[in-house]
DNA sequence: AACGGTTGCAACCGCGGAGGG
DNA sequence: CCCCTCCGCGGTTGCAACCGT
């Protein structure tokens, strides 16, 4: 284990940030798998102090481990009510869906099945379904989304702009492809949530708790019809691919 | 049984963002 | 503004277990 922080540290090439990592390495911390009796400590922690201030944790649970290392072994596999085993076959469809709408937001998609942590969801998702995800994509011959796309704003796949699209692509009109980013970034010049983030960090929670603060119409006020975007999400049919600019249902 | 290749998963790492001084 | 600290995220690594020969 020591072979592999060493193999770690002589790997980074890239400049470091904060001097966070230098200053856990001159304190020598304990890296690697956690002992039963580590776990048993961080629990207590936990449960006695909450999940806050993780700085404070490994003083507190007295361990030698980084608040980074802590808060990880927690929320990954300490966290009560953690599932284990094998995926569902309608977790599998309900990742594969929310991959194609939000990408690799692994904690938003982790959000929206219950017990599985975004490394779980991550690492089965590089193990077992980005081959077989990639390859379906392939024989397809449609032009559907990277993973990384995301939903773009309700006015920007306002009817019209669809029509216009396909008028203009049947006229042969060469149109600029923009990206998913792109894309968003319009759908927010446009009046609606426009920032990277905005559809999945909003959307999601919005939908279930009610609040419609995260969803506007194309006018600009804030949408109702949280259901339908929630049935939208989970339609086992859902699809989506350009029409010209725009992002559509197919 | 022994060996090498593959897979699954826990853990590490760097980076970006938020918030406070 | 800038700097610093902390949090949280996604990418990546490497070990252990498994599998095939």
């Amino acid at each position: 284990m020591h072979e592999k922080s060493q193999l770690g540290f002589a790997r980074q090439t890239k400049k470091k940030k904060t001097h966070e990592r230098s200053f856990m390495d001159q304190l020598g911390v304990r890296k690697g798998a956690w002992t039963k009796e580590e776990d048993l400590l961080l629990r207590r922690c936990i449960e006695k102090y909450g999940e806050e201030k993780w700085y404070l944790v490994p003083q507190r649970a007295g361990l030698n481990r980084c608040r980074k290392s802590c808060r990880l072994r927690w929320f990954n596999y300490l966290t009560p009510n953690i599932k284990r085993g094998e995926f569902g076959a309608d977790e599998i469809d309900l990742i594969i869906r929310l991959h194609k709408l939000l990408g690799n937001r692994w904690t938003l998609i982790a959000g929206r099945i219950p017990g599985r942590t975004a490394n779980d969801i991550k690492n089965y998702w590089n193990s077992h379904l980005s081959k077989k995800v990639t390859s379906h994509d392939n024989k397809d011959t449609t032009k559907v989304l990277k993973p990384q796309a995301r939903r773009p704003s309700k006015s920007f796949i306002s009817s019209e702009n669809i029509e216009t699209s396909r008028s203009q692509e049947e006229r042969g009109q060469q149109l600029p492809l923009d990206s998913p980013e792109d894309l968003f970034q319009k759908g927010g010049e446009n009046g609606a949530l426009g920032n990277r983030d905005s559809m999945g960090k909003l959307l999601l929670p919005t939908i279930d708790n009610g609040e419609a603060e995260g969803i506007r119409d194309e006018d600009g006020t804030f949408a109702e019809d949280n259901q339908e975007w929630h049935d939208w999400i989970l339609d086992p049919s859902f699809s989506v691919q350009f029409v010209g600019r725009c992002l559509v249902d197919t």
